[in-house]
DNA sequence: ATTTTTATGTGACTTTATCACATACACTTT
DNA sequence: AAAGTGTATGTGATAAAGTCACATAAAAAT
């Protein structure tokens, strides 16, 4: 599966409801691992969500090795992409593990920044928790104290970002 | 790299020193992710360490892909095998958010006595931490308690599983 | 304008991690 | 056998994060 356009999270869920975005799937990039390859061999629930308007596009398994067999780039390409996730994933493990929240939410604010392009995120609690694999109400108080510390303003389903240089210094330490 | 006997463990550290397994190569495994491909890519530590006696097979990347060209049930192989790698990784994902910490050493405890093969386990409470990525403080009180329960007896060095029925529900919840 | 929905705030409590030692076992050395 | 020395485990006080159960408040719908 390639996506022409926008993007997908590909993300697990516990059973009590609590998620984590394990990578994300953006224009250009291709997929083999998420639908076909992966979920046969897993056991729990990893689901596929479009985080906005996305267009892809689905490649037949027989015609993707056809052309792979052709081209050694293609598959060159499929390898260095799922690679890619695979390293997309230990980060996520190494931010779970040995981050604190304040890190994991100023560094997931900073991403969020870029991917919108946008010193205004809008987003909510909720959404932010369930990137970072935590909670909604941690989330909130965690960015009270950012805006207490005028890191950031927060209004309903948006936050803006004040002081981007805090805000990098809140990744580190 | 291929595994030809004895067992690897990948594993990353935090720069205080607390460690996850991420995943296993053993005997049969090969492991393309590990040395070259991956490490390019990734900022973070992964380490790899033997967990026994161990004998590899380092193979030129080179040597590799003239064999893949020739046939394409080796390619087959080792795509699976780092999905599976992949798929592993989810699981460890899954267990460090989703489960609770006498759930995840019951997990490891009848896990490590498959691979073991033994109900009679020889492993300290420090390296149960670093595989399941908890301390060992806790690692001990909690196995303290499932002696208490008559789950298991503990001796320096070595856990002994008196009960499996019970170790198996205390995975489930 | 009032109701309803949805987002956020807050406090009490639990679990897990961190820190700082105390104890205890096993293995040498005498 | 006794004493000494590592190394493994025990424990309690504190801190960080998650859970639960609501309260408030903004936006949307009626």
């Amino acid at each position: 599966m390639a996506v022409v356009s926008g993007a997908l999270r590909v993300y697990c869920v516990s059973e009590e409801g609590r998620e984590v975005t394990l990578y994300r799937v953006e224009s250009g990039d291709i997929c083999i691992l998420s639908a076909s390859c992966l979920m046969d061999s897993l056991v729990f629930d990893v689901l596929i969500e479009a985080v906005e308007e996305t267009e892809v596009c689905l490649i037949p398994s027989a015609a993707l090795h056809k052309v792979e067999q052709e081209n050694p780039l293609v598959e060159l390409f499929i390898y260095k992409n799922a690679t890619e996730k695979f390293s997309e994933v230990l980060w996520t493990i190494q931010q779970l593990l040995f981050m604190k929240i304040d890190q994991r939410i100023a560094s997931f604010l900073h991403d969020e920044s870029l991917r919108q392009k946008s010193i205004t995120l809008s987003i909510k609690h909720e959404e932010i928790a369930k990137e970072i694999g935590s909670v909604r109400e941690v989330v909130s108080k965690t960015l009270k104290y950012l805006e207490e510390e005028g890191v950031v303003r927060l209004g309903r389903g948006k936050i803006e970002i004040l002081d981007k240089g805090r805000l990098e210094e809140a990744i580190q330490k």
